[in-house]
DNA sequence: GTCTATAGCTTGATAGAC
DNA sequence: GTCTATCAAGCTATAGAC
Protein backbone atom coordinates (compact mmCIF):
# COMPACT_ATOMS: atom_id res chain seq x y z
CA UNK A 1 0.00 0.00 0.00
CA UNK A 2 1.62 3.11 -1.13
CA UNK A 3 0.02 5.79 -0.60
CA UNK A 4 -3.23 4.73 1.62
CA UNK A 5 -5.83 7.92 2.38
CA UNK A 6 -5.13 7.29 5.83
CA UNK A 7 -2.17 6.07 7.53
CA UNK A 8 -2.74 2.95 9.25
CA UNK A 9 -1.86 4.94 12.78
CA UNK A 10 -4.27 7.85 12.76
CA UNK A 11 -7.10 5.04 10.83
CA UNK A 12 -6.74 2.67 14.20
CA UNK A 13 -6.67 6.26 16.44
CA UNK A 14 -9.91 7.24 14.87
CA UNK A 15 -11.46 3.87 15.23
CA UNK A 16 -9.72 3.42 18.83
CA UNK A 17 -12.32 6.36 19.71
CA UNK A 18 -15.22 5.30 18.31
CA UNK A 19 -14.78 1.94 20.17
CA UNK A 20 -14.13 3.53 23.71
CA UNK A 21 -17.04 5.76 23.32
CA UNK A 22 -19.65 3.27 22.16
CA UNK A 23 -18.66 -0.30 22.51
CA UNK A 24 -18.41 -2.64 19.80
CA UNK A 25 -22.23 -2.91 19.09
CA UNK A 26 -22.62 0.62 19.43
CA UNK A 27 -20.10 1.69 17.08
CA UNK A 28 -21.56 1.36 13.60
CA UNK A 29 -19.51 2.16 10.56
CA UNK A 30 -21.14 5.12 9.60
CA UNK A 31 -19.67 6.38 13.17
CA UNK A 32 -16.44 4.77 11.83
CA UNK A 33 -16.57 6.11 8.37
CA UNK A 34 -17.12 9.67 9.95
CA UNK A 35 -14.37 9.26 12.15
CA UNK A 36 -12.14 7.76 9.85
CA UNK A 37 -12.77 9.61 6.99
CA UNK A 38 -12.67 6.89 4.57
CA UNK A 39 -16.22 5.31 3.17
CA UNK A 40 -17.58 2.05 4.56
CA UNK A 41 -15.75 -0.13 1.57
CA UNK A 42 -13.00 1.40 1.79
CA UNK A 43 -12.56 0.06 4.81
CA UNK A 44 -13.79 -3.40 4.46
CA UNK A 45 -10.39 -3.16 2.02
CA UNK A 46 -8.63 -1.95 5.06
CA UNK A 47 -10.08 -4.83 6.90
CA UNK A 48 -11.97 -7.58 5.24
CA UNK A 49 -13.13 -9.08 8.63
CA UNK A 50 -15.41 -6.08 9.00
CA UNK A 51 -16.18 -4.76 12.16
CA UNK A 52 -14.69 -7.51 14.50
CA UNK A 53 -11.33 -7.05 12.59
CA UNK A 54 -11.37 -3.26 13.21
CA UNK A 55 -11.71 -3.88 17.37
CA UNK A 56 -9.15 -6.82 16.86
CA UNK A 57 -6.41 -4.38 15.07
CA UNK A 58 -7.33 -1.85 17.56
CA UNK A 59 -6.72 -4.00 20.41
CA UNK A 60 -3.72 -4.90 19.04
CA UNK A 61 -2.45 -1.82 18.24
CA UNK A 62 -3.32 -0.52 21.58
CA UNK A 63 -1.75 -3.74 23.91
CA UNK A 64 1.54 -2.73 21.37
CA UNK A 65 1.28 1.36 22.76
CA UNK A 66 0.16 0.39 25.65
CA UNK A 67 3.12 -2.16 26.40
CA UNK A 68 6.14 0.22 25.18
CA UNK A 69 4.75 3.74 27.04
CA UNK A 70 2.72 2.95 30.03
CA UNK A 71 3.82 -0.64 31.16
CA UNK A 72 7.39 -0.14 29.94
CA UNK A 73 8.83 1.79 33.39
CA UNK A 74 7.47 -1.27 35.04
CA UNK A 75 10.14 -3.68 33.53
CA UNK A 76 13.18 -1.74 33.82
CA UNK A 77 15.46 -1.25 36.52
CA UNK A 78 15.63 0.62 39.29
CA UNK A 79 13.01 1.52 42.25
CA UNK A 80 9.92 -0.32 41.85
CA UNK A 81 7.91 2.11 43.65
CA UNK A 82 9.33 5.36 41.47
CA UNK A 83 8.23 2.99 38.65
CA UNK A 84 5.12 2.43 39.65
CA UNK A 85 4.81 6.23 39.86
CA UNK A 86 6.16 6.67 36.34
CA UNK A 87 3.03 4.06 34.98
CA UNK A 88 0.89 6.02 37.21
CA UNK A 89 1.06 8.94 35.28
CA UNK A 90 1.39 7.24 31.76
CA UNK A 91 -1.84 5.92 32.69
CA UNK A 92 -3.14 9.39 33.26
CA UNK A 93 -2.12 10.36 29.63
CA UNK A 94 -3.21 7.34 28.50
CA UNK A 95 -6.69 7.04 29.74
CA UNK A 96 -6.70 11.16 29.39
CA UNK A 97 -7.11 11.66 32.95
CA UNK A 98 -9.97 9.57 32.91
CA UNK A 99 -11.96 11.30 30.70
CA UNK A 100 -11.57 8.15 28.16
CA UNK A 101 -13.17 4.50 28.61
CA UNK A 102 -10.84 1.96 28.70
CA UNK A 103 -11.40 -0.31 25.70
CA UNK A 104 -11.57 -4.10 27.31
CA UNK A 105 -14.52 -2.27 29.04
CA UNK A 106 -16.40 -0.90 26.05
CA UNK A 107 -15.28 -3.61 23.38
CA UNK A 108 -16.14 -6.58 26.59
CA UNK A 109 -19.99 -5.33 26.50
CA UNK A 110 -22.71 -7.31 24.48
CA UNK A 111 -21.49 -10.30 22.36
CA UNK A 112 -18.32 -9.85 20.89
CA UNK A 113 -17.29 -11.88 18.67
CA UNK A 114 -15.06 -15.00 19.49
CA UNK A 115 -11.58 -12.89 17.99
CA UNK A 116 -12.59 -9.50 19.86
CA UNK A 117 -13.12 -11.39 23.29
CA UNK A 118 -9.88 -13.33 23.12
CA UNK A 119 -7.92 -9.69 22.36
CA UNK A 120 -9.64 -7.88 24.91
CA UNK A 121 -9.03 -11.33 27.44
CA UNK A 122 -4.69 -11.17 26.17
CA UNK A 123 -4.88 -7.33 26.92
CA UNK A 124 -5.72 -7.14 29.94
CA UNK A 125 -3.78 -10.51 31.19
CA UNK A 126 -0.40 -8.49 29.73
CA UNK A 127 -1.45 -5.83 31.86
CA UNK A 128 -2.03 -7.81 34.99
CA UNK A 129 1.31 -10.08 34.69
CA UNK A 130 3.20 -6.47 34.25
CA UNK A 131 1.79 -5.29 37.12
CA UNK A 132 2.46 -8.48 39.01
CA UNK A 133 6.05 -8.88 38.26
CA UNK A 134 6.82 -5.49 39.86
CA UNK A 135 5.12 -6.79 43.20
CA UNK A 136 7.34 -10.12 43.08
CA UNK A 137 10.02 -7.83 42.96
CA UNK A 138 9.04 -6.19 46.28
CA UNK A 139 8.75 -9.36 47.91
CA UNK A 140 5.74 -10.48 47.26
CA UNK A 141 4.54 -14.03 47.13
CA UNK A 142 2.87 -15.34 43.29
CA UNK A 143 -0.53 -14.82 44.81
CA UNK A 144 0.10 -12.05 46.84
CA UNK A 145 1.73 -10.17 43.58
CA UNK A 146 -1.55 -11.43 41.78
CA UNK A 147 -3.75 -10.03 44.11
CA UNK A 148 -2.21 -6.81 44.04
CA UNK A 149 -2.24 -6.47 40.37
CA UNK A 150 -6.00 -7.28 40.27
CA UNK A 151 -6.53 -4.79 42.52
CA UNK A 152 -5.16 -2.19 40.81
CA UNK A 153 -6.89 -3.38 37.63
CA UNK A 154 -9.52 -3.50 39.51
CA UNK A 155 -9.39 0.26 40.95
CA UNK A 156 -8.43 2.01 37.48
CA UNK A 157 -11.14 0.34 35.64
CA UNK A 158 -13.34 1.39 38.10
CA UNK A 159 -12.39 4.69 38.86
CA UNK A 160 -13.12 5.41 34.75
CA UNK A 161 -16.60 3.90 34.92
CA UNK A 162 -17.35 6.16 38.19
CA UNK A 163 -15.57 9.15 36.01
CA UNK A 164 -17.88 8.57 33.32
CA UNK A 165 -21.46 8.22 35.02
CA UNK A 166 -20.59 10.77 37.11
CA UNK A 167 -18.17 13.35 35.17
CA UNK A 168 -15.93 13.56 38.11
CA UNK A 169 -12.21 12.90 37.98
CA UNK A 170 -11.23 13.15 41.04
CA UNK A 171 -11.90 9.80 41.93
CA UNK A 172 -9.72 8.38 38.72
CA UNK A 173 -7.03 10.97 40.08
CA UNK A 174 -6.64 9.56 43.81
CA UNK A 175 -6.86 6.18 42.78
CA UNK A 176 -3.70 6.76 40.66
CA UNK A 177 -2.15 8.45 43.23
CA UNK A 178 -2.40 5.13 45.78
CA UNK A 179 -1.85 3.04 42.64
CA UNK A 180 2.52 2.85 44.30
CA UNK A 181 1.69 1.49 47.20
CA UNK A 182 -1.06 -0.98 45.83
CA UNK A 183 1.34 -2.48 44.12
CA UNK A 184 4.48 -2.44 46.21
CA UNK A 185 2.75 -3.02 49.82
CA UNK A 186 3.20 0.56 51.22
CA UNK B 1 -54.45 -2.32 32.95
CA UNK B 2 -56.05 -5.99 34.37
CA UNK B 3 -54.37 -8.32 32.53
CA UNK B 4 -51.35 -7.50 31.24
CA UNK B 5 -49.32 -10.64 29.08
CA UNK B 6 -46.58 -9.61 31.08
CA UNK B 7 -46.81 -7.98 34.79
CA UNK B 8 -44.82 -5.28 35.10
CA UNK B 9 -42.28 -6.82 37.56
CA UNK B 10 -41.01 -9.21 35.10
CA UNK B 11 -41.32 -7.41 32.37
CA UNK B 12 -38.99 -4.85 33.70
CA UNK B 13 -36.70 -7.72 35.11
CA UNK B 14 -36.65 -8.95 31.00
CA UNK B 15 -35.42 -5.52 30.42
CA UNK B 16 -32.96 -5.03 32.86
CA UNK B 17 -31.13 -8.51 31.85
CA UNK B 18 -30.78 -7.13 28.07
CA UNK B 19 -29.73 -3.92 29.30
CA UNK B 20 -27.15 -5.40 31.41
CA UNK B 21 -25.89 -7.36 28.86
CA UNK B 22 -25.96 -5.49 25.72
CA UNK B 23 -25.75 -1.38 27.02
CA UNK B 24 -28.40 1.15 25.51
CA UNK B 25 -27.18 1.24 21.96
CA UNK B 26 -26.82 -2.67 22.07
CA UNK B 27 -30.63 -3.56 23.48
CA UNK B 28 -32.32 -3.64 19.81
CA UNK B 29 -35.80 -3.89 20.10
CA UNK B 30 -35.64 -7.83 18.88
CA UNK B 31 -33.65 -8.47 21.87
CA UNK B 32 -35.93 -7.06 24.31
CA UNK B 33 -38.80 -8.33 22.43
CA UNK B 34 -37.42 -12.08 23.03
CA UNK B 35 -36.42 -11.49 26.45
CA UNK B 36 -39.83 -9.58 27.32
CA UNK B 37 -42.03 -12.53 25.20
CA UNK B 38 -44.18 -8.74 23.81
CA UNK B 39 -43.94 -7.67 21.05
CA UNK B 40 -42.80 -4.12 19.33
CA UNK B 41 -45.79 -2.44 19.57
CA UNK B 42 -46.88 -3.77 22.53
CA UNK B 43 -43.60 -2.54 24.08
CA UNK B 44 -44.33 0.80 22.42
CA UNK B 45 -47.69 1.03 24.41
CA UNK B 46 -46.09 0.12 27.18
CA UNK B 47 -43.41 2.37 27.36
CA UNK B 48 -44.56 5.22 25.21
CA UNK B 49 -41.06 6.94 24.95
CA UNK B 50 -39.67 3.73 23.77
CA UNK B 51 -36.30 2.61 24.35
CA UNK B 52 -35.39 5.50 26.39
CA UNK B 53 -38.39 5.15 28.49
CA UNK B 54 -37.39 1.54 28.64
CA UNK B 55 -33.93 2.23 30.44
CA UNK B 56 -35.22 5.09 32.59
CA UNK B 57 -38.36 2.68 33.70
CA UNK B 58 -35.44 0.06 34.92
CA UNK B 59 -33.15 2.33 36.27
CA UNK B 60 -36.09 3.62 38.23
CA UNK B 61 -36.92 0.48 39.84
CA UNK B 62 -33.71 -0.94 40.01
CA UNK B 63 -32.74 2.30 42.68
CA UNK B 64 -35.99 1.26 44.35
CA UNK B 65 -35.38 -2.36 45.06
CA UNK B 66 -31.64 -1.54 45.56
CA UNK B 67 -32.65 0.78 48.11
CA UNK B 68 -34.58 -1.16 49.39
CA UNK B 69 -32.60 -4.51 49.84
CA UNK B 70 -28.90 -3.51 49.63
CA UNK B 71 -28.97 0.00 50.96
CA UNK B 72 -31.71 -0.70 53.50
CA UNK B 73 -28.98 -2.35 55.83
CA UNK B 74 -26.74 0.89 56.02
CA UNK B 75 -29.73 3.66 57.19
CA UNK B 76 -30.32 1.02 60.01
CA UNK B 77 -29.56 1.25 63.88
CA UNK B 78 -26.95 -0.68 65.23
CA UNK B 79 -22.96 -1.08 64.60
CA UNK B 80 -21.96 0.38 61.76
CA UNK B 81 -19.37 -2.51 60.56
CA UNK B 82 -22.19 -4.96 60.64
CA UNK B 83 -24.27 -3.12 58.52
CA UNK B 84 -21.79 -2.92 55.93
CA UNK B 85 -21.21 -6.35 56.04
CA UNK B 86 -24.99 -6.98 55.41
CA UNK B 87 -24.56 -4.96 52.15
CA UNK B 88 -21.36 -5.83 51.09
CA UNK B 89 -23.86 -9.68 50.95
CA UNK B 90 -26.48 -8.15 49.33
CA UNK B 91 -24.28 -6.87 46.66
CA UNK B 92 -22.94 -10.22 45.99
CA UNK B 93 -26.58 -11.48 45.47
CA UNK B 94 -27.63 -8.57 43.27
CA UNK B 95 -24.90 -8.66 40.76
CA UNK B 96 -25.24 -12.33 40.74
CA UNK B 97 -21.37 -13.00 42.78
CA UNK B 98 -20.07 -10.67 40.03
CA UNK B 99 -21.29 -12.24 36.92
CA UNK B 100 -23.87 -9.66 36.31
CA UNK B 101 -22.94 -6.00 34.80
CA UNK B 102 -23.72 -3.03 36.43
CA UNK B 103 -26.38 -0.72 34.41
CA UNK B 104 -24.81 2.65 35.72
CA UNK B 105 -22.23 1.28 33.52
CA UNK B 106 -23.88 -0.35 30.61
CA UNK B 107 -26.18 2.37 30.05
CA UNK B 108 -23.74 5.28 30.49
CA UNK B 109 -22.33 3.80 27.54
CA UNK B 110 -22.47 5.82 24.04
CA UNK B 111 -24.41 8.56 23.64
CA UNK B 112 -27.24 7.78 25.56
CA UNK B 113 -31.00 9.64 25.85
CA UNK B 114 -30.46 12.51 28.51
CA UNK B 115 -32.97 11.35 30.32
CA UNK B 116 -31.07 7.75 30.23
CA UNK B 117 -27.74 9.77 31.50
CA UNK B 118 -29.74 11.66 34.26
CA UNK B 119 -31.47 8.34 35.87
CA UNK B 120 -27.79 6.57 35.84
CA UNK B 121 -26.24 9.53 37.65
CA UNK B 122 -29.29 10.05 40.10
CA UNK B 123 -28.70 6.36 40.86
CA UNK B 124 -24.59 6.54 41.40
CA UNK B 125 -25.20 9.59 43.93
CA UNK B 126 -27.98 7.90 45.72
CA UNK B 127 -25.70 4.95 46.34
CA UNK B 128 -22.59 7.18 47.21
CA UNK B 129 -24.58 8.77 49.71
CA UNK B 130 -25.83 6.29 51.14
CA UNK B 131 -22.18 4.57 51.96
CA UNK B 132 -21.11 8.17 53.12
CA UNK B 133 -23.57 8.41 55.54
CA UNK B 134 -22.34 5.41 57.22
CA UNK B 135 -18.79 6.87 57.00
CA UNK B 136 -20.18 10.00 58.53
CA UNK B 137 -21.70 7.92 61.60
CA UNK B 138 -17.67 6.51 62.00
CA UNK B 139 -16.48 9.63 62.39
CA UNK B 140 -15.15 10.72 58.90
CA UNK B 141 -15.59 14.26 58.25
CA UNK B 142 -17.88 15.06 54.97
CA UNK B 143 -14.94 15.34 52.90
CA UNK B 144 -13.36 11.96 53.91
CA UNK B 145 -16.86 10.20 54.00
CA UNK B 146 -17.54 11.12 50.12
CA UNK B 147 -13.86 9.48 49.58
CA UNK B 148 -14.57 6.31 51.68
CA UNK B 149 -17.55 6.15 49.79
CA UNK B 150 -16.41 6.93 46.27
CA UNK B 151 -13.99 4.31 46.80
CA UNK B 152 -16.11 1.83 47.53
CA UNK B 153 -18.50 2.52 44.62
CA UNK B 154 -14.89 2.27 42.53
CA UNK B 155 -13.98 -0.86 43.74
CA UNK B 156 -17.08 -2.29 42.96
CA UNK B 157 -17.98 -1.05 39.29
CA UNK B 158 -13.90 -2.26 39.10
CA UNK B 159 -14.13 -5.40 39.81
CA UNK B 160 -17.61 -6.25 38.27
CA UNK B 161 -15.77 -5.05 34.97
CA UNK B 162 -12.72 -7.11 35.84
CA UNK B 163 -15.08 -10.05 36.46
CA UNK B 164 -17.07 -9.66 32.92
CA UNK B 165 -13.66 -9.34 31.09
CA UNK B 166 -11.18 -11.96 32.72
CA UNK B 167 -14.53 -14.73 33.82
CA UNK B 168 -12.59 -14.58 37.46
CA UNK B 169 -14.96 -13.62 40.05
CA UNK B 170 -12.53 -13.41 42.98
CA UNK B 171 -11.53 -10.08 42.59
CA UNK B 172 -14.98 -9.04 43.06
CA UNK B 173 -15.55 -11.18 46.28
CA UNK B 174 -12.23 -9.55 47.64
CA UNK B 175 -13.85 -6.72 47.17
CA UNK B 176 -17.04 -7.52 49.07
CA UNK B 177 -14.68 -8.72 51.79
CA UNK B 178 -13.01 -5.61 52.19
CA UNK B 179 -15.54 -3.44 51.63
CA UNK B 180 -16.79 -2.75 55.30
CA UNK B 181 -13.10 -1.40 55.99
CA UNK B 182 -13.86 0.54 53.15
CA UNK B 183 -16.22 2.58 54.66
CA UNK B 184 -15.24 2.44 58.51
CA UNK B 185 -11.67 2.97 57.97
CA UNK B 186 -11.01 0.45 59.73
C1' DG C 1 -6.64 2.08 -2.35
C1' DT C 2 -10.78 4.58 -2.69
C1' DC C 3 -14.87 5.35 -4.54
C1' DT C 4 -20.28 4.95 -5.94
C1' DA C 5 -23.90 1.95 -5.92
C1' DT C 6 -26.43 -1.54 -4.11
C1' DA C 7 -27.94 -5.85 -1.93
C1' DG C 8 -30.40 -7.72 1.91
C1' DC C 9 -31.42 -7.41 6.36
C1' DT C 10 -32.43 -5.09 10.86
C1' DT C 11 -33.41 -1.06 13.24
C1' DG C 12 -36.70 2.09 16.03
C1' DA C 13 -41.21 3.44 15.66
C1' DT C 14 -46.29 3.77 14.00
C1' DA C 15 -51.20 2.47 12.31
C1' DG C 16 -55.03 0.07 13.00
C1' DA C 17 -57.61 -4.46 13.69
C1' DC C 18 -59.15 -7.26 17.51
C1' DG D 1 -53.33 -4.75 26.01
C1' DT D 2 -51.58 -7.34 22.28
C1' DC D 3 -51.29 -8.31 17.84
C1' DT D 4 -49.99 -8.19 12.41
C1' DA D 5 -48.43 -5.29 9.03
C1' DT D 6 -45.82 -1.69 7.63
C1' DC D 7 -42.70 2.40 7.27
C1' DA D 8 -38.45 4.96 6.49
C1' DA D 9 -34.00 4.80 7.95
C1' DG D 10 -30.33 2.43 9.53
C1' DC D 11 -27.27 -1.53 9.43
C1' DT D 12 -23.19 -4.81 7.68
C1' DA D 13 -21.25 -6.26 3.77
C1' DT D 14 -20.26 -6.78 -1.29
C1' DA D 15 -19.56 -5.65 -6.46
C1' DG D 16 -17.21 -3.35 -9.65
C1' DA D 17 -15.55 1.12 -11.83
C1' DC D 18 -11.60 4.09 -11.56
Amino acid sequence: MPHPKVREDSLLEALQGVFCRHGFEGASLSLIADATGLQRASLYHRFPDGKAGMAVAVLERVLATFGSTVLAPLSKPGDPAARVRQTAKQLGEFYAGGKRSCLLETLSLGAPAPAVRAAVQRALRAAIDAFAAVARECGASPAEAARRAEQALVEVQGALVVARVSGDIKPFERVLKALPERITGD
